[in-house]
DNA sequence: GAGCGCAAAACTGTATACAACTTTGAAAAA
DNA sequence: TTTTTCAAAGTTGTATACAGTTTTGCGCTC
């Protein structure tokens, strides 16, 4: 008979999704290694990942939504250049609404979110050990999203997400001193509280 | 005597961009003329708008990133179905953020925005006098996107703006009644201070 | 009659092809 | 030399075609 339902054993279930792209590029602009206000090309990107267009377009749209990529109609899409007010107003949101995260998040915190939390500031320091700083604050930010995870508040979560996002991309822009990750002791004082 | 919107005056008033389905079905919901939980066929937008299904899968996953729509892989697109827990997360989310960008906009607003908010507000209670309560749904929700406006501050104003369209879909979901309007009054007295 | 299995249909995910717009470069005119 | 025009190349926007997965429905078995 034709096909005998042997179901791929080997082959990967899971294509390189366009999830995977969307990962990737977020990873590349977060550790800057795509600097802001670079044109990022559709036929340039298919080519680097092996994937087609549609893929590509589907991954620089959804970076789009998360304002890390600028899309001009017919012109292509760059790497976001927030402005100073663009960096004022995230800041300023961040400050609105981590507090009430992480009072949140005190309250729900289990023994294994601690834990997660402890080794989240173990593997940030070690990477600032290594002056790997583009994985260092890759890695600050993904504290904070936990912090938003361990909330249960998918809603700001997601919001939280969104700007820690930026942030980095901010931060990268126009912080040459390392001194700018905030305080991690202070947080993680404060969830064990 | 439609409105005055006359995208380009002469030539092709512009291709039925893909904005354009996403905008449609974005007001389809909020009237919640498609309702809840329903599938959302490619094959099908793509007849009923006259487009391909390239363009109607960009507007579906733009719709996903406002929660608008639930993507499934390999399933489809359906119409969300926010439970009770989401509500509470939105409307929770609500009240953190449009104090404060309230209060914002009352120091920025120009007698211009006053009389704007107020044609606003007249539309609204004319929807409500015919009883065209999708309408005035919808027309509530713009007044607080238009004060997130004036406040200028937008990153803030999106996440607002992202809340306002999920309430409108909760809204038509969990409220039977009509008195879930919020005082635009107050609001607007508010602004006037 | 109920349950199971397999095949055909339907739909989504991805790739490719074509059309429209933008940019670039050189040639011609001032 | 500078500016302008225009065409060719390159890139994005949209449509269509193909591949993989899920669903559906009919036939068979128990």
């Amino acid at each position: 008979m034709d096909t005998a339902t042997t179901k791929a054993q080997s082959t990967r279930p899971a294509q390189p999704l366009a999830e995977d792209v969307t990962r990737a590029l977020t990873l590349a602009i977060h550790q800057h290694r795509i600097k802001p206000g670079m044109k990022l090309g559709e036929d340039e990107l298919a080519d680097i990942y092996g994937v087609s267009r549609t893929v590509v377009r589907s991954a620089l749209h959804a970076l789009a939504h998360l304002q890390l990529v600028d899309i001009q109609r017919n012109r292509g899409a760059f790497v976001a250049q927030p402005t100073l007010r663009d960096a004022r107003e995230v800041f300023e949101a961040r400050e609105l609404l981590e507090p009430r995260i992480a009072r949140m998040a005190a309250s729900k915190a289990t023994p294994d979110d601690i834990a997660l939390l402890q080794q989240h500031i173990h593997d940030e320091h070690a990477a600032l050990a290594e002056a790997d700083h583009g994985r260092a604050l890759h890695l600050s930010g993904q504290f904070h999203i936990e912090i938003a995870r361990i909330a249960d508040q998918q809603t700001i979560a997601a919001f939280v997400e969104s700007l820690i996002s930026r942030s980095s991309l901010i931060i990268a822009l126009y912080w040459r001193r390392e001194s700018a990750l905030c305080e991690k002791h202070a947080h993680h004082e404060l969830v064990q509280a």
